[in-house]
DNA sequence: AAGGTCGGCAACCGCAGCTAA
DNA sequence: TTTAGCTGCGGTTGCCGACCT
Protein backbone atom coordinates (compact mmCIF):
# COMPACT_ATOMS: atom_id res chain seq x y z
CA UNK A 1 0.00 0.00 0.00
CA UNK A 2 1.98 2.98 1.47
CA UNK A 3 5.24 1.17 0.84
CA UNK A 4 7.03 1.85 -2.62
CA UNK A 5 8.06 -1.80 -2.77
CA UNK A 6 9.49 -1.20 -6.34
CA UNK A 7 10.80 2.20 -6.27
CA UNK A 8 13.59 1.90 -9.46
CA UNK A 9 12.58 4.19 -12.65
CA UNK A 10 10.28 3.42 -15.31
CA UNK A 11 11.82 1.79 -17.55
CA UNK A 12 13.31 -0.64 -15.37
CA UNK A 13 16.65 -0.05 -15.81
CA UNK A 14 18.57 0.03 -12.59
CA UNK A 15 17.84 2.97 -11.34
CA UNK A 16 20.10 5.50 -8.73
CA UNK A 17 18.53 3.66 -5.72
CA UNK A 18 20.37 0.35 -6.58
CA UNK A 19 23.34 2.29 -6.94
CA UNK A 20 22.94 4.23 -3.63
CA UNK A 21 20.48 1.89 -2.34
CA UNK A 22 19.10 2.51 1.10
CA UNK A 23 21.60 0.77 2.89
CA UNK A 24 24.62 -1.91 1.99
CA UNK A 25 25.56 -4.11 4.67
CA UNK A 26 28.87 -5.87 4.91
CA UNK A 27 27.73 -9.70 4.93
CA UNK A 28 24.86 -9.11 7.63
CA UNK A 29 22.20 -12.08 7.40
CA UNK A 30 24.17 -14.13 9.74
CA UNK A 31 26.52 -15.24 6.96
CA UNK A 32 29.43 -13.05 5.35
CA UNK A 33 30.19 -13.17 2.29
CA UNK A 34 32.50 -10.21 2.07
CA UNK A 35 30.52 -8.84 -0.96
CA UNK A 36 28.61 -6.06 0.18
CA UNK A 37 24.58 -7.02 0.20
CA UNK A 38 21.84 -4.36 -0.14
CA UNK A 39 19.13 -3.97 2.58
CA UNK A 40 15.98 -2.29 2.21
CA UNK A 41 13.09 -1.83 -0.13
CA UNK A 42 13.04 -4.55 -3.03
CA UNK A 43 13.30 -2.79 -6.61
CA UNK A 44 11.25 -4.42 -9.28
CA UNK A 45 14.81 -5.04 -11.32
CA UNK A 46 15.82 -7.00 -8.09
CA UNK A 47 12.00 -8.72 -8.26
CA UNK A 48 12.92 -10.02 -11.98
CA UNK A 49 16.14 -11.52 -11.28
CA UNK A 50 14.52 -13.37 -8.50
CA UNK A 51 11.61 -14.40 -10.55
CA UNK A 52 14.08 -15.32 -13.20
CA UNK A 53 16.17 -17.18 -10.73
CA UNK A 54 13.36 -18.91 -9.50
CA UNK A 55 12.30 -19.96 -12.63
CA UNK A 56 15.49 -21.67 -13.32
CA UNK A 57 16.77 -22.92 -10.15
CA UNK A 58 13.47 -23.60 -8.31
CA UNK A 59 12.75 -22.69 -4.48
CA UNK A 60 15.17 -23.02 -1.89
CA UNK A 61 19.01 -22.64 -1.72
CA UNK A 62 18.54 -19.12 -1.11
CA UNK A 63 22.35 -18.55 -0.18
CA UNK A 64 22.79 -19.51 -3.56
CA UNK A 65 20.76 -16.49 -5.50
CA UNK A 66 23.81 -14.38 -4.68
CA UNK A 67 25.91 -16.04 -6.16
CA UNK A 68 24.37 -17.39 -9.54
CA UNK A 69 22.05 -14.49 -10.14
CA UNK A 70 24.46 -11.34 -8.70
CA UNK A 71 21.80 -9.93 -6.80
CA UNK A 72 22.85 -8.48 -3.92
CA UNK A 73 20.86 -9.69 -1.57
CA UNK A 74 21.05 -12.36 1.27
CA UNK A 75 19.44 -15.71 0.92
CA UNK A 76 17.18 -14.73 4.46
CA UNK A 77 16.06 -11.65 2.52
CA UNK A 78 15.56 -13.56 -1.39
CA UNK A 79 13.35 -15.80 0.65
CA UNK A 80 11.27 -13.56 2.36
CA UNK A 81 11.03 -11.50 -1.25
CA UNK A 82 9.49 -14.83 -3.09
CA UNK A 83 7.66 -16.01 0.01
CA UNK A 84 5.74 -12.67 0.65
CA UNK A 85 5.67 -10.71 -2.58
CA UNK A 86 6.84 -12.90 -5.62
CA UNK A 87 5.29 -16.31 -5.21
CA UNK A 88 2.70 -17.58 -7.66
CA UNK A 89 -1.47 -17.82 -6.21
CA UNK A 90 -0.41 -14.69 -3.86
CA UNK A 91 -3.83 -13.21 -2.83
CA UNK A 92 -2.91 -9.30 -2.45
CA UNK A 93 -5.51 -6.90 -1.24
CA UNK A 94 -7.53 -6.69 1.99
CA UNK A 95 -8.92 -10.24 4.03
CA UNK A 96 -11.95 -11.14 3.66
CA UNK A 97 -15.04 -11.46 6.34
CA UNK A 98 -14.38 -15.23 6.23
CA UNK A 99 -10.55 -14.64 6.07
CA UNK A 100 -10.81 -12.61 8.94
CA UNK A 101 -13.34 -15.16 10.73
CA UNK A 102 -10.70 -17.71 10.38
CA UNK A 103 -7.57 -15.66 11.67
CA UNK A 104 -9.43 -14.94 14.74
CA UNK A 105 -10.81 -18.35 15.23
CA UNK A 106 -7.10 -19.97 14.61
CA UNK A 107 -5.17 -17.52 16.77
CA UNK A 108 -7.80 -18.30 19.41
CA UNK A 109 -6.85 -22.30 18.85
CA UNK A 110 -2.72 -21.85 18.38
CA UNK A 111 -1.85 -18.10 18.94
CA UNK A 112 0.91 -16.60 17.57
CA UNK A 113 1.61 -19.72 15.32
CA UNK A 114 1.61 -17.28 11.78
CA UNK A 115 2.94 -19.70 9.30
CA UNK A 116 0.91 -22.41 11.15
CA UNK A 117 -2.02 -20.31 10.14
CA UNK A 118 -0.86 -19.17 6.84
CA UNK A 119 -1.19 -22.80 6.26
CA UNK A 120 -5.10 -22.61 5.97
CA UNK A 121 -5.54 -19.25 4.36
CA UNK A 122 -4.21 -20.09 0.86
CA UNK A 123 -2.24 -16.90 -1.04
CA UNK A 124 -2.12 -15.55 2.21
CA UNK A 125 1.22 -14.92 4.18
CA UNK A 126 2.23 -15.82 7.93
CA UNK A 127 3.49 -11.60 7.32
CA UNK A 128 0.63 -10.42 5.91
CA UNK A 129 -1.49 -12.48 8.86
CA UNK A 130 0.80 -11.39 11.73
CA UNK A 131 0.64 -7.68 10.35
CA UNK A 132 -3.25 -7.60 10.15
CA UNK A 133 -2.93 -9.42 13.64
CA UNK A 134 -0.88 -6.89 15.41
CA UNK A 135 -2.80 -3.54 13.70
CA UNK A 136 -6.22 -5.75 15.28
CA UNK A 137 -4.67 -5.63 18.54
CA UNK A 138 -3.96 -2.32 18.69
CA UNK A 139 -7.38 -1.24 17.99
CA UNK A 140 -9.03 -3.51 20.15
CA UNK A 141 -6.88 -2.51 22.86
CA UNK A 142 -7.55 0.92 22.16
CA UNK A 143 -10.71 0.28 22.02
CA UNK A 144 -10.60 -1.56 25.22
CA UNK A 145 -12.31 -4.52 24.05
CA UNK A 146 -11.89 -8.07 24.14
CA UNK A 147 -9.01 -9.95 21.56
CA UNK A 148 -11.50 -12.32 21.00
CA UNK A 149 -15.42 -12.51 20.37
CA UNK A 150 -16.53 -14.49 23.43
CA UNK A 151 -18.68 -16.84 20.94
CA UNK A 152 -14.96 -17.56 19.44
CA UNK A 153 -13.45 -17.76 22.95
CA UNK A 154 -16.30 -20.50 24.62
CA UNK A 155 -16.12 -22.24 21.30
CA UNK A 156 -12.40 -22.52 20.87
CA UNK A 157 -12.42 -23.73 24.48
CA UNK A 158 -15.53 -26.38 24.13
CA UNK A 159 -14.13 -27.72 20.59
CA UNK A 160 -10.45 -28.36 22.99
CA UNK A 161 -12.41 -29.82 25.99
CA UNK A 162 -13.78 -32.20 23.31
CA UNK A 163 -10.84 -32.81 20.85
CA UNK A 164 -8.75 -33.74 24.19
CA UNK A 165 -11.65 -35.92 25.71
CA UNK A 166 -12.19 -38.17 22.44
CA UNK A 167 -8.27 -38.47 22.52
CA UNK A 168 -7.68 -36.82 19.31
CA UNK A 169 -3.97 -36.18 20.42
CA UNK A 170 -3.83 -37.43 23.94
CA UNK A 171 -1.10 -39.87 23.03
CA UNK A 172 0.87 -36.45 22.23
CA UNK A 173 -0.76 -33.92 24.94
CA UNK A 174 -0.82 -36.54 28.21
CA UNK A 175 2.69 -36.24 28.22
CA UNK A 176 2.94 -32.40 28.47
CA UNK A 177 -0.37 -31.54 30.18
CA UNK A 178 -0.66 -34.39 33.09
CA UNK A 179 2.04 -32.28 34.57
CA UNK A 180 -0.28 -29.92 34.65
CA UNK A 181 -3.40 -31.71 35.46
CA UNK A 182 -2.48 -32.48 38.92
CA UNK A 183 -4.27 -30.65 42.12
CA UNK A 184 -1.02 -28.70 42.50
CA UNK A 185 0.22 -26.65 39.83
CA UNK A 186 3.32 -25.35 42.02
CA UNK A 187 2.51 -21.41 40.53
CA UNK A 188 4.60 -19.64 42.72
CA UNK A 189 2.61 -16.91 44.61
CA UNK A 190 4.57 -14.39 42.90
CA UNK A 191 3.95 -15.79 39.70
CA UNK A 192 0.13 -15.59 40.26
CA UNK A 193 0.02 -12.15 42.37
CA UNK A 194 1.87 -10.77 38.94
CA UNK A 195 -0.87 -12.63 36.46
CA UNK A 196 -3.97 -11.38 38.16
CA UNK A 197 -2.05 -7.94 38.71
CA UNK A 198 -1.91 -8.18 34.65
CA UNK A 199 -4.98 -9.66 34.06
CA UNK A 200 -6.85 -6.42 32.90
CA UNK A 201 -4.12 -5.59 29.87
CA UNK A 202 -3.63 -9.42 29.61
CA UNK A 203 -5.01 -10.01 25.77
CA UNK A 204 -5.53 -13.69 25.80
CA UNK A 205 -6.83 -13.52 29.19
CA UNK A 206 -9.17 -10.75 28.18
CA UNK A 207 -10.66 -12.31 24.95
CA UNK A 208 -11.66 -15.43 27.58
CA UNK A 209 -14.29 -14.21 29.96
CA UNK A 210 -15.26 -17.59 30.95
CA UNK A 211 -11.40 -18.41 31.24
CA UNK A 212 -10.00 -15.91 33.25
CA UNK A 213 -6.22 -16.64 33.96
CA UNK A 214 -6.99 -18.25 37.40
CA UNK A 215 -9.43 -19.95 36.14
CA UNK A 216 -7.20 -21.24 33.33
CA UNK A 217 -4.58 -22.23 36.69
CA UNK A 218 -7.67 -23.68 38.32
CA UNK A 219 -9.43 -25.27 35.98
CA UNK A 220 -6.61 -27.58 34.54
CA UNK A 221 -4.24 -26.27 32.07
CA UNK A 222 -4.81 -29.50 29.87
CA UNK A 223 -6.58 -28.58 26.71
CA UNK A 224 -4.85 -26.83 23.81
CA UNK A 225 -6.65 -23.73 24.43
CA UNK A 226 -4.86 -23.90 27.50
CA UNK A 227 -1.94 -24.96 27.12
CA UNK A 228 -1.48 -22.33 24.57
CA UNK A 229 -1.53 -19.47 27.26
CA UNK A 230 0.33 -21.70 28.92
CA UNK A 231 3.44 -21.15 27.16
CA UNK A 232 4.47 -17.42 28.57
CA UNK A 233 5.79 -20.03 31.40
CA UNK A 234 8.15 -21.96 29.21
CA UNK A 235 11.38 -22.58 30.49
CA UNK A 236 13.29 -22.07 26.87
CA UNK A 237 14.78 -18.92 25.60
CA UNK A 238 12.82 -18.29 22.96
CA UNK A 239 9.51 -18.50 24.89
CA UNK A 240 10.91 -16.52 27.41
CA UNK A 241 11.30 -13.45 24.81
CA UNK A 242 7.87 -14.20 24.33
CA UNK A 243 6.62 -14.12 28.08
CA UNK A 244 8.07 -11.14 28.50
CA UNK A 245 5.84 -9.75 25.84
CA UNK A 246 2.61 -10.99 27.44
CA UNK A 247 3.85 -11.29 31.26
CA UNK A 248 6.09 -7.97 31.00
CA UNK A 249 8.29 -8.26 33.98
CA UNK A 250 7.91 -12.42 34.39
CA UNK A 251 10.71 -13.94 33.53
CA UNK A 252 8.87 -17.79 32.87
CA UNK A 253 11.49 -20.11 34.59
CA UNK A 254 9.01 -22.12 36.26
CA UNK A 255 9.69 -25.36 34.38
CA UNK A 256 5.88 -25.61 32.78
CA UNK A 257 6.82 -27.89 29.33
CA UNK A 258 6.21 -27.16 26.02
CA UNK A 259 2.87 -27.45 24.12
CA UNK A 260 3.71 -26.53 20.87
CA UNK A 261 3.91 -29.98 19.49
CA UNK A 262 0.11 -31.25 20.06
CA UNK A 263 -0.74 -27.49 19.22
CA UNK A 264 0.26 -28.63 15.96
CA UNK A 265 -2.31 -31.45 15.77
CA UNK A 266 -4.57 -29.72 17.32
CA UNK A 267 -4.75 -27.31 14.86
CA UNK A 268 -4.79 -28.98 11.89
CA UNK A 269 -8.40 -30.39 12.50
CA UNK A 270 -10.45 -26.96 11.78
CA UNK A 271 -12.86 -26.60 8.95
CA UNK A 272 -14.68 -23.68 7.71
CA UNK A 273 -17.87 -25.53 9.27
CA UNK A 274 -16.93 -24.57 12.63
CA UNK A 275 -16.98 -20.48 11.63
CA UNK A 276 -20.60 -20.39 13.07
CA UNK A 277 -20.28 -18.25 15.25
CA UNK A 278 -21.61 -14.49 14.53
CA UNK A 279 -19.04 -12.20 14.47
CA UNK A 280 -17.72 -8.75 13.84
CA UNK A 281 -13.71 -8.87 13.61
CA UNK A 282 -13.74 -4.81 14.67
CA UNK A 283 -16.51 -3.73 16.45
CA UNK A 284 -17.04 -0.07 16.72
CA UNK A 285 -13.90 0.06 15.09
CA UNK A 286 -14.04 -1.25 11.66
CA UNK A 287 -14.98 2.23 10.09
CA UNK A 288 -11.46 3.67 12.02
C1' DA B 1 -1.24 24.75 5.54
C1' DA B 2 1.56 22.54 8.94
C1' DG B 3 2.56 19.37 12.33
C1' DG B 4 1.37 15.26 14.84
C1' DT B 5 -0.57 10.72 15.10
C1' DC B 6 -2.22 6.48 13.31
C1' DG B 7 -2.58 2.56 10.22
C1' DG B 8 -0.68 -0.52 7.11
C1' DC B 9 2.97 -2.68 5.21
C1' DA B 10 7.68 -4.36 4.01
C1' DA B 11 11.75 -5.86 5.59
C1' DC B 12 15.31 -6.89 9.05
C1' DC B 13 17.02 -9.36 13.15
C1' DG B 14 17.79 -13.06 16.17
C1' DC B 15 16.86 -17.56 17.37
C1' DA B 16 15.89 -22.45 16.81
C1' DG B 17 15.40 -26.68 14.17
C1' DC B 18 17.14 -29.56 10.68
C1' DT B 19 20.62 -31.79 8.07
C1' DA B 20 24.77 -33.00 5.89
C1' DA B 21 29.65 -33.39 6.40
C1' DT C 1 28.92 -37.00 18.11
C1' DT C 2 29.92 -32.52 16.83
C1' DT C 3 29.69 -28.63 14.03
C1' DA C 4 28.62 -25.49 10.43
C1' DG C 5 25.42 -24.03 7.11
C1' DC C 6 20.71 -23.45 5.62
C1' DT C 7 16.02 -22.55 6.33
C1' DG C 8 11.95 -21.10 8.64
C1' DC C 9 9.62 -18.60 12.18
C1' DG C 10 8.21 -14.91 15.17
C1' DG C 11 9.20 -10.35 16.97
C1' DT C 12 10.33 -5.88 15.95
C1' DT C 13 11.36 -1.70 13.49
C1' DG C 14 11.13 1.80 10.05
C1' DC C 15 8.89 4.00 6.31
C1' DC C 16 5.16 6.33 4.13
C1' DG C 17 0.48 7.79 3.16
C1' DA C 18 -3.89 9.05 5.33
C1' DC C 19 -6.18 11.31 8.66
C1' DC C 20 -6.81 14.55 12.41
C1' DT C 21 -6.15 18.81 15.02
Amino acid sequence: MSQTTTNDSEDGTLSKDQEDSPSIDEGSCGMGGGSALKKGPWTSTEDAILVDYVKKHGEGNWNAVQKHSGLSRCGKSCRLRWANHLRPNLKKGAFTSEEEKLIIELHAKMGNKWARMATHLPGRTDNEIKNYWNTRIKRRQRAGLPLYPPEVSSQTFNEDLQTQTIGEFSSVAAPHCSLLQGTDYDIPDGMMDHLKSNQGVLSYAAGMPDISVGGMLTHGLGSSQHCSFARPFIHRPKRIRESETLFPGFGGNTGLPLFDQFQGNACGKISRAELSFSYDPDPGTRGL
